[in-house]
DNA sequence: GGGATTGTTTAAAT
DNA sequence: GATTTAAACAATCC
């Protein structure tokens, strides 16, 4: 369930490792993680290096010579490693982009929900789904982000998940901000004070940097591109936490659906 | 075996 | 028409 910290862990170790380093081929174990086909993903790759590799959103972007780049969505199930046999291919791999030297990129997939896609010099801004990311939510500063949820009568736990609204977040870290705010995450978002709101800012940046410092959070099936696990769900306060004791109050925590969600929260310490 | 799990797209409703 | 919600989807685990 890479969100925001988890994505952002996974680009920070593999940009030293594939800056400079061309691929040869793309090994196409499963074309269905390839919504534009592996054709068209073949040919855009195949003999071009890497100048970097960064992300965007839940995005994990890898910059290659020539102006073109990949976008890996790893969804639930998704993980990026690099390989050094390829012969057989690791488990779940859908596909391998292969190195000069031997080595392998390797997207794999339990679940098949992930896709990779490569866009042409340029055409990155013409994907839909990419123009419409929300701003990032550690670039932002309290003066840009209170303003997001102004006019929205939405409950503010949906406001945060939208990515267009801002990118990034997930399940978990949405939680986790509206606890350490003190926000029930029902809240109507256009109803919340400019005070409430900056808490709420405060609360976005400080768990997803601790989140970020950690390594991410495993919930099951995350890992970073050298197979270890996160650290930050020993961490969490009220995500998957439904039923516990609130660590601050004591009160016992619940849980409810917010657009098809769950939202888990203390009923003491966040008010609507 | 039904429900839970994810983020995004698309359809429907308000 | 715009905003918001619901359903659908991908596949697997418990």
């Amino acid at each position: 369930m890479p969100e925001l910290p988890e994505v952002e862990t996974i680009a920070r170790a593999l940009s030293p490792v594939l800056t400079g380093r061309r691929i040869t081929r793309a090994i196409v174990l499963d074309p269905s993680v390839l919504p534009d086909g592996a054709a068209t993903f073949r040919a855009l790759v195949e003999g071009r290096a890497v100048t970097a590799v960064r992300r965007r959103a839940k995005l994990c972007l890898i910059d290659l010579e020539g102006g073109v780049i990949v976008a890996v969505h790893l969804k639930m199930t998704g993980r990026l490693s690099v390989a050094e046999t390829l012969d057989p291919p690791p488990a779940r791999a859908r596909v391998i982009l292969a190195l000069e030297d031997g080595d392998g990129l390797v997207f794999s997939d339990l679940r098949r929900f992930g896709s990779c896609r490569a866009f042409a010099p340029g055409e990155l801004d013409t994907w839909d789904f990419y123009r419409s990311l929300g701003p990032e939510p550690l670039a932002i500063a309290a003066g840009e982000f209170t303003p997001l949820f102004a006019k929205t009568s939405r409950a503010i736990k949906a406001a945060l998940l939208d990515q267009r609204v801002i990118a990034g977040i997930g399940n978990i870290y949405a939680d986790e901000a509206l606890f350490r705010s003190g926000i029930r995450p029902t809240a109507k978002a256009s109803r919340l004070t400019p005070e409430r709101l900056t808490a709420l800012h405060a609360a976005v940046q400080a768990v997803l940097s601790e989140a970020l410092r950690a390594g991410g959070s495993t919930i099951r099936d995350y890992r970073t591109p050298e197979g270890i696990e996160g650290a930050f769900q020993h961490h969490f306060n009220v995500y998957g936490r439904a039923g516990e004791p609130c660590p601050a109050c004591g009160k016992k925590l619940k849980s409810t659906k917010i657009t098809a969600r769950t939202s888990t929260y203390c009923p003491g310490c966040q008010k609507e």
